[in-house]
DNA sequence: TTAGAATATTCCTATTGACGTATATTCCTG
DNA sequence: CAGGAATATACGTCAATAGGAATATTCTAA
C-alpha cells in the first residue's frame, strides 16, 4: 500500500474513527455503524474507500460483512498505525467509541 | 494539533517529502527544492499549508526561511513521525531524496 | 536607494473528496 | 419465491485541494 493512500485513509475523522476500532480486531458494518453513530451511506462510503486503498479486508459471513486491517500492510504502515493506536487513547472521540464498542456488544452479527 | 491535520499533511507526495527530509533537521526553503526539484511555488504553498496545521515551524534568518518539525507536537504526533522516519526509507523517492540532499550543501544558505 | 535574491500570495482552473437521497444488490428466512 | 435485512452504488452538489502563471513582499548588498 502506498504511503501517501495510507495517510489519505487517516485524513478524515471518520475514516480515523473506523480505523481505530478495527485496530482491536475485525468488525461487522452493523457494529462500526453502531458505535459511531453516523448514517449508513456515510459509513460504507468511507469504508468502500480504505478498502479500493488496500488499507481493508472484507469478508463476507452471511448476511455481514466483516472488516479488518489488511494483514498485507507493510512495516512501515504497521508502525503507523501503532503510533494511532497507542497515542491516542487521549482523544475523547476515539476513546469514548471504544467505550461504545465494548458496553454494546447487541449487534445483529453476534 | 489535530490528529487529522497530521495526517492531512502527509497525504500528498511532496509534502511527505519535505516532511521526510525535515526529520533530520531544519531546512531552509532553497535546501528543499534543490533536493526536491519541484517549481518554488510549489513547494512554498505545501511548506504553508503545514505551517497553517501547525506542523511545521519557520525561523527567519536573514535573507532564508528555515523550517522544521514543530517541537511542540504531542506524543503520538511524534510517533507517527517517527513511524515514517524509521520505516519509510526503503521508498525509492525519500530515500534518493536525502541522498541528492546529503551530496549537495552547495546552497546559498550555507 | 535600487537591483536582485528568496519566498509568499493571488487568481484561475481542474480534480478530488464528502455528504445526502434514492436505488441497487446480495443473502437469509419464511 | 417474496419480503426484509445488511450493505453497496449512482447521481448530484458543494467544499477543499493541487498546480501553474503572474505578482507581491522582504531582506541584502552594492
Amino acid at each position: 500500500m502506498e504511503i501517501v493512500s495510507l495517510h489519505k485513509c487517516l485524513s478524515d475523522p471518520t475514516r480515523l474513527r473506523i480505523v481505530n476500532l478495527l485496530l482491536r480486531g475485525p468488525l461487522c458494518v452493523c457494529e462500526l455503524q453502531e458505535a459511531l453513530d453516523e448514517p449508513q451511506v456515510k459509513m460504507s462510503k468511507h469504508i468502500g474507500y480504505m478498502r479500493r486503498q488496500g488499507l481493508l479486508e472484507v469478508e463476507r459471513k452471511a448476511n455481514w460483512n466483516f472488516y479488518r486491517i489488511s494483514p498485507d500492510l507493510s512495516e512501515s504502515a504497521l508502525a503507523s498505525l501503532e503510533a494511532i493506536r497507542t497515542g491516542y487513547t487521549k482523544d475523547p472521540q476515539l476513546s469514548q467509541d471504544l467505550k461504545k464498542l465494548e458496553h454494546s456488544s447487541g449487534a445483529a452479527c453476534r
